[in-house]
DNA sequence: ATGTTATTGATACTGTGTCTCATATGAACG
DNA sequence: CGTTCATATGAGACACAGTATCAATAACAT
């Protein structure tokens, strides 16, 4: 997800292209992996931008909103965020690089339906996370 | 879950049977549904216990750790806790009332399998939150 | 260029959750 | 029982996360 992408799909959304902004877009693009609201503000002050604090935790709301960033809860309990596309799915959360791989709704379907029928539970939203070690981080080390 | 059975399990971990403790247990066991640290600390202030903040988030940190409470994370981004069985299972949470259903995992594995191999993954947890309205709340009101 | 309106950033504020430390108290032992 | 000592408690300070306020600023339509 590149910057430029962001603000698009932002100013498509009716939203005034700014560049406080489009500093925020950047320091999402250029994050791999999950990233607390904290970490960009983070970013932000190391990189001199002037960018407020209210700001980063606006335009990252603003962003999730347009379903840009998507929020995911770290077993830790910390919130954190990933850009990802803007459809349904969920994410394979790297516990030791960080990354966060797309996963498809892929066969849960049915799982969900049985859990309605079930308990006699009308679903209106799910959310799967699923954590552990990508494929790169098995081989080589930690990296 | 009875706050009586939440102490035998405290005590079979070899953990202190304190009165403060008890009465954590107590007020776990009083709430219907999910419920928060702060819920809780509200809970003990409004009943005239003497419970100071900081036992009952630790009380619940302990209780969470033997398995007796389990931590959801709402969709509104707050942590909140539900009682419940110490097995692997999930929680179908009713928006309209607030109660965790469990669901047990069924039918999850063939889902989890696929996405481990598709993405070529090595999944070490996972976790599932579905929500809804159940079905109490459907046919009576809000209730 | 101008006016309207959305946006910004400083700041203050409301939580949450943790830490410290002096005091209290379970439980094991005699 | 009373003694002993590791554990647990509570007050209060602290470290963050997130939100609200509001005067100043900047987009953008005209
Ligand atoms: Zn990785
Ligand atoms: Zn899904
Ligand atoms: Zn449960
Ligand atoms: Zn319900």
């Amino acid at each position: 997800m590149t910057a430029d992408a962001l603000m698009a799909s932002l100013e498509r959304a009716g939203h005034r292209v700014t560049t406080p902004r489009r500093v925020v877009a950047q320091l999402v693009a250029d994050r791999e992996g999950h990233f607390t609201a904290g970490d960009l503000v983070d970013d932000a002050r190391r990189r001199h931008t002037g960018i407020g604090r209210a700001t980063a935790f606006r335009t990252l709301e603003l962003f999730t909103e347009l379903g840009l960033v998507e929020r995911v809860d770290l077993p830790s309990g910390s919130h954190a965020y990933v850009a990802c596309e803007p459809v349904h799915h969920h994410h394979a959360i790297c516990t030791s690089c960080g990354r966060a791989l797309d996963v498809a709704e892929a066969g849960l379907g049915p799982a969900l339906d049985g859990i309605a029928r079930r308990l006699d539970f009308q679903i209106t939203s799910h959310r799967l996370e699923v954590f552990g070690v990508c494929a790169a981080c098995r081989r080589g080390a930690t990296r």
